[in-house]
DNA sequence: TGCTAATATTTAATATGTTAAGTTTTATAA
DNA sequence: TTATAAAACTTAACATATTAAATATTAGCA
């Protein structure tokens, strides 16, 4: 039952905007803690995440994995570039691409925190089982492909 | 399928945060629309909606119902209330608290925009199916109540 | 009663979200 | 080939997110 005492879920409840934020609020307690100790913002270590996963990618590729709008990425990666965790430079073949690369720094940084945040990951894959929490997954994939109406 | 051609998703796929984000903001871009027409943001929508659904309530109670943080709700309603879609007052019997409330204004606006929102979420409903979107919302209740290990 | 801790909200500072407009480079078609 | 549209980023402006600190008020207790 929810902890919140004299706090009551309202109809709103049945919104999945709703649903989904707070469900994500809810890990978020107890992810950016951790990202926090090593200085970093959420946005910033998905960024840091995704390269790492996928290797140099050109920006808008970046933006799209870590689901980050170009104008927020262009400031966040101004910023990782700065404390040298990410190196910029464009594409030699299409002058309007920007390739993204970690640097050694931001390899290590990256090796550094996965474990913590891994730590997380399980927790709550304990708590819920493997089994729910791929049901959400695969859900969530499909309601991610709605282009609206 | 993914209708990104030359995107493909990284291992972060699998991530819980990132997938409720991917999902929300394939919702959202149906539903930001329709606020915009009528010059509200999302989150100044979440307020008005759960001002009309739970009647009147203090500044904690709306603020966890439409899960915004007290900081940011406390600029969104000082806009709210400029605007004249809000009152608000201090509690009689508690100094501290800051009670709201919908002006009229408020309401005929929430009347007016909640059949548009209504008709996006039909037809998100009608593609997944009741079943399925049900379950979702049932498996992010139980996730919302992580509270960190 | 008076002191101190706890609450509820607000203010401040920095980072990101969102939409629109601006830049530079590439693709296209007349 | 060249004018024009499209693409990929960036910049700008305003709104929200997050954390910390400040304010004001109430609650608890010696």
């Amino acid at each position: 039952m929810n902890k919140e005492v004299n706090k009551t879920y309202p109809d709103t409840s049945k919104s999945l905007p709703i649903a989904m934020l707070r469900a994500r609020e809810a890990m978020m307690l107890s992810f950016r803690p951790v990202l926090a100790k090593h200085g970093f913002t959420e946005q910033q270590w998905r960024v840091l995440r995704v390269l790492g996963e996928k290797g140099d990618s050109d920006a808008g590729q970046v933006a799209f994995d870590a689901c980050i709008l170009a104008p927020s990425l262009s400031r966040i990666i101004g910023k990782l570039e700065k404390d040298q965790y990410i190196s910029r430079f464009v594409d030699a073949k299409d002058g309007r691409r920007v390739n993204l690369s970690l640097t050694s720094a931001g390899k290590e940084i990256l090796n550094k925190i996965a474990p913590d945040v891994e730590l997380i990951y399980n927790a709550i894959q304990k708590r819920y089982g493997e089994e729910k929490l791929s049901t959400l997954i695969d859900i969530l994939g499909e309601v991610s492909e709605w282009r609206g109406r």
